[in-house]
DNA sequence: GCGTATGGGTAGCATTTCTATGGTTTAGCG
DNA sequence: CGCTAAACCATAGAAATGCTACCCATACGC
């Protein structure tokens, strides 16, 4: 019954881009964005409140999405943010570059070396 | 003249493991390590001296590697990182860590969505 | 009536990368 | 010989961002 939640830490800088994912389809509020991650990568990546918060806040002071009160599915006043349309462009470049650098990470952890690999 | 160092901002978390790879072929000071980093990147990553050293002594308090003074191959006195036993371990255990993070973050930014895949 | 899920939020800490600065030694060149 | 650049180490301070730990309200099921 560990229920498992095999916690990996969320790196800094891939909070932001999963955001914008996360409201390609359309407005979402905060909790249905953090449920969603939890979905999608079952139970890896758990986007926590003290992160996920701060975190809408700083991309909608950047002007990427844009907040607007509203009611929920379940009936309660929840907050929906909005992907502008620079928010969209930034979503674009921002996977582009995490791509990128993942593969250059690669490129240097993938190197042959005796015993670890 | 621009020299294009399309400088990628190095992620947190992903410096450690790096350091830690280029020391599997036997102790390195803290410059050679940061040069094959550029050379296995095109230059792409940057691991600046600002970044580098720090990282260096934490990894070394961790006990992940252990420094030595030694003379370098221009015949000047430099400071020799060799990787533990414990830091051999833990490298294993950092790249599959990334592997997995890398993973489920793809797994976020791949769900198909319109215009933006 | 009470616990749990749904929903929003902040404060303060910890970590880590960056910029900027400063230092020493060796090699190369005019 | 004196200057410059490269090789090498290091630290201080700022900035960014994720985390823990709280706080609050409402709706629903038992």
């Amino acid at each position: 019954m560990p229920e498992s939640d095999s916690d990996l830490q969320l790196i800094r800088g891939t909070v932001d881009v999963m955001i914008l994912k996360a409201l390609t389809w359309g407005p979402r509020h905060g909790y249905a964005i953090s449920q969603w991650i939890k979905e999608v990568t079952d139970r890896a990546l758990l986007l926590e409140e003290g992160s996920l918060y701060p975190a809408l806040h700083r991309i909608a002071r950047k002007g990427w999405i844009e907040p607007r009160w509203g009611v929920s599915d379940t009936g309660r006043r929840a907050r929906f943010y909005e992907l502008t349309e620079v928010g969209r462009e930034r979503l674009a470049s921002e996977v582009q570059r995490w791509r990128l650098y993942v593969g250059q990470v690669e490129r240097v952890l993938s190197v042959p070396s005796w015993e670890t690999d």
